[in-house]
DNA sequence: TGTACATCAGTGAACGCGCGTTCACTGATGTAC
DNA sequence: TGTACATCAGTGAACGCGCGTTCACTGATGTAC
């Protein structure tokens, strides 16, 4: 019966976390310095070579994390919000609009607010991403791109299983996630670095996803019954 | 009568473009050493130092240039897309709703269609943009936001100015303007590196724009109008 | 339970290298009179 | 028009430094019998 049940790795943690630390404070992944990390670490630099190949599989250790430590939350939130507001009495758009565009505009507002709690949290981990999602290694980038495509598919799925829409064309839908998960991405900097813009941060991501989910469904033949429940 | 009018920044010129090139295909900005660029420009290392301070001395250089270079023509383009659809002929919503949406699209199609034309032609520019604006230098990060910001500003007044939506909440048009002029930017990445899929990508920039000014239209109550125009 | 051995995480010294920056210098262009 | 001088873009050698990587070593933990 250990202290610590993961002693195995604490060297492997430590690097992760310097690199971590370093990366959100300072500079990209592909500019910190291998001595840098391990100094951070508080450890001798040759120490790096245990755990790691290289840089590059520094990078994707990290992004294998957060991609865990990410993706199943948020979708639990998704989750979390949809029950919050309305357990088990969708109906369909047709038989009452109105009801539905409240419910999923509740919805929306209710995960947005869960996903900045959750930024909040995990602040270095998200200006991680949003570097290197853009960032100069080919490697992390395509890493990245794949988890956000990830997320797009979870949030497209959410979507018709917490049934926020009404039906509509597939492939488009799938377009509008990658939208809306990009820009939650991105906005998350604006959340962690403007501190006292955070309500309004907040609001414009909820305008964002119901201008995009709507005028969606108005392309998609909805526009009367979106008129009706609106006025 | 000499054979160059642009002598005396010969240096200038080719450190510039050698950090554009370097940039553009392998790494980050910060990520560049001197000597590189001053090997890749042809050039002593020293040379330098009669150019620029520093590196982001350099970088700044690049973005006040790419700047000059993108602003107006890309505001050109617009002003050209809609003389292209309609010379003058802009009515009310009210008084004609279809006409204005499918005009509106038609502008959005071929101002997509000349935005990425210009992005085939100046595609080092837009890599370092994208890549610089969520990099980890915070001269180049807030001298790129507020490029974009100038952007989103162009957009939305067009927007007004060329009436392709009803008159609609000033701040929340500028937030929709922020959102298309950031994805335009991140799509030109994809137009860059995939060029079998451009006509998707030209398709889905479409989508996206007219998803959310249609949205934003429906949300400030042009619902029903809206909705006349689509059926 | 004890013993022998293998594996593993970590150390410290050493290497050669490319880096940013400095110095003193050069030759061409621009300017004053 | 010619002459003297200043400015400017560029050179090449030299510096000290931090870097990635290697080597041989250590002591703790895990495993076989």
């Amino acid at each position: 019966m250990g202290v610590s049940n993961k002693v195995s790795a604490k060297g492997k943690r430590l690097l992760i976390e310097a690199a971590l630390k370093l990366t959100a404070t300072t500079r990209s992944l592909s500019a910190l310095s291998l001595r840098e990390v391990a100094r951070e670490a508080g450890l001798n630099p040759n120490t790096f070579y245990r755990h790691f190949k290289n840089f590059d599989d520094l990078g994707l250790a990290i992004i294998r994390e957060m991609t865990q430590e990410l993706r199943q939350p948020l979708r639990d939130l998704r989750r979390e919000a949809a029950d919050s507001v309305s357990k088990g009495t969708a109906v369909s758009w047709q038989q009452n609009p109105k009801l539905n565009l409240l419910r999923s505009m509740e919805v929306t507002r209710v995960t947005v607010k869960l996903f900045f709690d959750y930024v909040e949290d995990h602040p270095n981990a998200f200006i991680l991403g949003v570097r290197e999602l853009h960032g100069a290694s080919p490697v992390m980038r395509n890493a990245l791109r794949s988890m956000m495509n990830d997320f797009a598919q979870d949030i497209a799925e959410d979507i018709q299983i917490l049934n926020l829409l009404p039906e509509v064309n597939q492939a488009t839908l799938l377009d509008i996630a990658e939208v809306i998960g990009r820009e939650m991405f991105l906005l998350s900097m604006d959340y962690i670095e403007q501190p006292e813009q955070r309500s309004q941060i907040c609001e414009k991501a909820q305008r964002l996803i119901t201008s995009l989910t709507v005028g969606h469904a108005v392309l998609n033949g909805y526009g009367p019954v979106l008129s009706e429940a609106l006025s």
